[in-house]
DNA sequence: ATAAGATGTAATAATCAATATTACATCAAT
DNA sequence: ATTGATGTAATATTGATTATTACATCTTAT
């Protein structure tokens, strides 16, 4: 199984507050506009930024604000925020490994650190992005497209 | 979502064929026993290592066995085989952002490249591990136990 | 004060992949 | 031919994702 498209959608969003934020208000109905996504899937993962820390929306007047600098906002940061993965565990383990089997009973001490290891690279590579980059790349294509 | 556990499973049937292979005729019956895991599953998961040139199940008689020498398998030769992820790519994407926001018709220039350097991360830890280091830690363990 | 426009969230449905299960055709060795 | 196994189709169940409707609540402007 794929990892959760709202992580794509979570950077589409803060793309969408870099760009625009300064302009105009992002609310919810324009970012669904903008991803093509249902206003209430929007909402939720806005939900959960905000829970994490990385961003505050308004209430009543509406729109939606970056808190920290862009820099110190990374792509693990976002990823965690909004859940791709249940109970923060890369692998889906099967879950009833025979106790009768002498391989059943020890397949998780053969396998759980070589599945943390893999699981560590994927982490360590997405914290090493951060909105910062989004940023730059978001002006470089949208600028190249006025030319 | 989580990458499914067909290959946990995977490793698990490869952890049972070293073990057991020499002495037992290892059937779907018996994997289906020391994973808890319907045996179907487990024939459709053999189906798919041996598309893939890692094992060799013998038809009417039955049983499985490796094709290559431990230490040439890697977990991303079995992560491939078994279909982790769909088309191959890992994230998800949101599958129609709209062409009238200048962010959501270059969302992809900005993300893609991104996505594939933290994929490939994945990929490259997944291909550090082979079969050899499955082999040596379930001696290991199982040695342990009848201490 | 209240109307307007926005968020927060519950409830429900639709879709899709994973997994389980039944059934049976087919194969290879005895 | 019988036995025990694989290969596979068909169907059901479960669970997460995503869409959608509805509405309570909040803030600002009038």
């Amino acid at each position: 199984m794929q990892i959760s498209s709202r992580f794509t959608l979570a950077v589409h969003i803060f793309a969408c507050i870099d760009t625009f934020g300064s302009k105009y208000k992002v609310t919810s109905d324009f970012l669904a506009g903008s991803t093509n996504v249902n206003p209430v899937i929007i909402r939720k993962i806005l939900g959960q930024l905000k829970g994490a820390g990385l961003i505050e929306v308004a209430r009543g007047t509406g729109g939606t604000t970056v808190t920290k600098p862009l820099d110190e906002i990374t792509f693990l940061d976002i990823y965690n925020a909004v859940e791709c993965v249940e109970n923060g565990e890369l692998f889906h383990f099967h879950e009833n490994p025979s106790t009768n089997c002498p391989v059943g009973r020890n397949i998780h001490h053969i396998l759980d650190d070589k599945l943390i290891q893999v699981q560590s690279a994927l982490e360590k590579e997405l914290a090493s992005i951060t909105l910062a980059d989004i940023k730059r790349d978001t002006e470089r294509y949208l600028s190249d497209e006025s030319i």
